[in-house]
DNA sequence: TCAAAAGTGTTCTTGATACACCCATGC
DNA sequence: GCATGGGTGTATCAAGAACACTTTTGA
């Protein structure tokens, strides 16, 4: 620390990115902003801004999200800081990247503020990205499966009931490999993760499933999530 | 993004923050400074400070433990990013926290710069920290700990040679229980972190130990540490 | 009656844990 | 010869992976 008081010199400018995830047609995919302005102008690059100087990280990687693309996730986790000088041409940028899931269908995105476009691209043939999001976009997938993995993170991009049919084909999208159906069943029966929620559903042909829905224990932020960063 | 080019709204401070830990008399510790300046004037708390225009966040990190403590460890790994207003008193500052691992006595660290004293404290017996340092340092112990059971890391604060019973003390003690000797022994060799060398050695009565280093495989950096951010 | 999805158990492998004795050396 | 630390093997348990058939429904 320097002065006791204010510290005056140039700082570096400060940034939140979020890599928001969803499924487009069975497809795990980013949501990315087309950039309107220099640097990287017309380039692909994650939604992200500014942070200012009264709102915590969280708070604003929630309103770049909502003033670029015009969606709220549920929640969002903390991916790690990025700072390379040399990052952002301009000027010294430091970036604390954030990853989070949506239903894509549900809040279609909009483009606004400094976003010419907004699209979901499939993580599986991503454009070139702007600054060193590509970078970012790896952590977060990462992170997501890890997530997935441990706590059936895939639940939050169904509605309120569904089969156990429909979890594993949204986990299996997002973890990006074939599960195995009687251990995938076996699994979330013991980890109390689920509850059955109502009445077999039926429809298209075949025999009616029984509807799940989450549990307490797994409301509002990934199972496992630390929590320990702003 | 905001106007394509410098931006020049009020901006956060950005510091970094550095749990470095050791052992001292087998005990677990931290090393902190005592504040000399306002806020939390002669509080303990994590040697740290902001970051300059031109330099990374990690070599941010590694400058501040030099200046505030005078030593320099191998590798650093970061945390995270700590932003909540109000952590700071006196502005806005984000800070990026980061841990290392250093052979406490190899350098005995040296007050100075914004530092009035400089100690290692047990872990387990920690004073009142400065700002949001407690959670700091919780969250750098976690991956501490998880880093110490995936890949025997404790190896870092032995010599160039060491002992299987030496390194299992280590590893009991960043782990804080004890482990069995025989699966300790089990998994190192199975593992293939680590190539015999050189003669046994004998000190103090009982039979002579063989020799150990660490493989290539484990030089520099925990295993799984990602590298993903700056 | 057939197409389509739901549902269900067992075996095998792997990694973690628990546990007790003999060996080589210095004093 | 004894105190001290080094060195070794086996049985158990839990979690994950592989694998095939019957059930219920709509058309």
């Amino acid at each position: 620390m320097t002065d006791g008081f204010t510290y005056r010199w140039p700082r570096p400018a400060l940034t939140v990115d979020v890599a928001l995830f969803g499924l487009q047609a069975g497809q795990l995919s980013v949501l990315l902003i087309r950039r309107r302005l220099p640097p990287f102008e017309g380039w692909w690059a994650l939604p992200g801004g500014f942070v200012r100087l009264d709102e915590g990280l969280e708070w604003a990687a929630r309103r770049e999200l909502e003033e670029e693309a015009g969606v709220r996730p549920a929640w969002i986790e903390q991916i790690g800081a990025f700072g390379a000088p040399g990052r952002d041409p301009r000027e010294r940028v430091v970036s604390v990247a954030w990853w989070a899931l949506l239903r894509a269908d549900e809040h279609a995105p909009v483009a606004a503020s400094d976003a010419s476009e907004v699209r979901w691209h499939p993580v599986a043939s991503l454009p070139a990205l702007a600054f060193d999001h590509a970078t970012m976009v790896t952590a977060a997938l990462h992170r997501l499966r890890q997530r997935a993995w441990e706590s059936a993170i895939g639940a939050e991009l169904l509605g309120e009931q569904f089969t156990l049919g429909e979890l594993q084909t949204v986990q299996e999208s997002l973890l990006g490999h074939p599960l195995d159906k009687r251990n995938f069943r076996r699994r979330m029966n013991e980890s109390g993760l689920l509850v059955e929620a109502g009445e077999a559903r039926s429809e298209g042909p075949g025999r009616p499933a029984r509807l799940f829905r989450l549990g307490d224990r797994m409301r509002g932020a990934p199972l496992g999530s630390t929590r320990e960063n702003e």
